[in-house]
DNA sequence: ATGACAGGCGGGGCCTGA
């Protein structure tokens, strides 16, 4: 079973994209981050003719996830629990029963946390909350994957330039800290658990040439509980659909799980 | 040092993103 995550910023002008990546790779069940749309502006139809089912949470303009899958959702969730005033959409949780039994996806859209320091502090408090609901979840001790645009860069090897990146939300020490603390709960980064080598990026901004001179950063990740890591077969960054004509920013990155 | 791209919204430029 193939799950995948991608960040398509747009998905009304990323259809055709989108699409075309789905047809092309087909993976089980599929993570889209910043749709920004209303549910109801969400182009489910273009994903039901390729044979998904579609859950959406979305809000006007900005953010937004919508997960896809193969097989129907048994349960899904939207929303991070844990403040009642955060009415931003970058949470939805679907469970779909597979032949080993279930597999519970998270898709995330963590906030960026630039600019303002309110908006820092915002991106602390939500990694907090993801961590609780993570750990409420791992006590079920079923395959879990926690998949998105986590707005993270995890460690020095996963940007061009780290020296460049020491003060920025992505990638200053109290994010690293709340990363590596979601880790701690017992989740293992799926890309890192397959590869090694540096400088392997899932986003390159569109500004300043940075995809020609590979100016990337690795801020997307699928998180396995123990009972998804011992089923891990492979994981990949596809990097191809940034060269394409409109891209994303981000490309999908795809994990495989014997489930 | 600054700005550079892009999408959404809405019909001109501003807001947001990473």
């Amino acid at each position: 079973m193939k799950i995948a995550t991608w960040n398509i910023n747009g998905v009304k002008a990323r259809i055709d994209t989108a699409t075309t990546w789905l047809k092309s790779e087909s993976p089980d069940i599929a993570c889209l981050q910043e749709i920004k749309c209303m549910d109801e502006a969400f182009p489910t139809h273009a994903f039901e003719d390729l044979g998904y089912n579609v859950a959406v949470h979305g809000q006007k303009g900005f953010n937004g996830v919508a997960l896809l899958s193969k097989l129907p959702f048994d349960e899904v969730t939207p929303g991070l629990a844990g403040d009642a005033e955060d009415v931003q959409a970058r949470y939805l949780e679907g469970v779909v029963s597979v032949p080993s039994g279930v597999v519970r996806v998270v898709n995330i859209y963590l906030p960026n946390g630039n600019g303002a320091p309110e908006k820092f502090a915002y991106k602390l408090a939500w990694m907090n909350r993801l961590k609780e609901r993570v750990k409420a979840l791992l006590a079920f001790e079923e395959p879990l994957v926690v998949a998105g645009d986590y707005n993270v860069i995890p460690a020095p090897e996963d940007v061009y330039n780290p020296s460049a990146w020491m003060d920025d939300a992505l990638f200053r020490p109290e994010t690293r800290a709340h990363f590596q603390a979601l880790l701690n709960l017992g989740l293992t980064d799926a890309f890192r658990a397959c590869h090694d080598e540096p400088h392997r990026f899932t986003f390159w901004d569109y500004q300043a040439g940075a995809w020609q001179k590979n100016h990337g950063l690795r801020i997307d990740h699928l998180l396995l509980s123990p009972q998804a890591a011992d089923r891990l077969i492979a994981c990949e960054i596809d990097a191809t659909p940034r060269s394409w004509e409109k891209p994303s920013d981000h490309v999908p990155i795809v994990a495989e799980l014997s489930l």
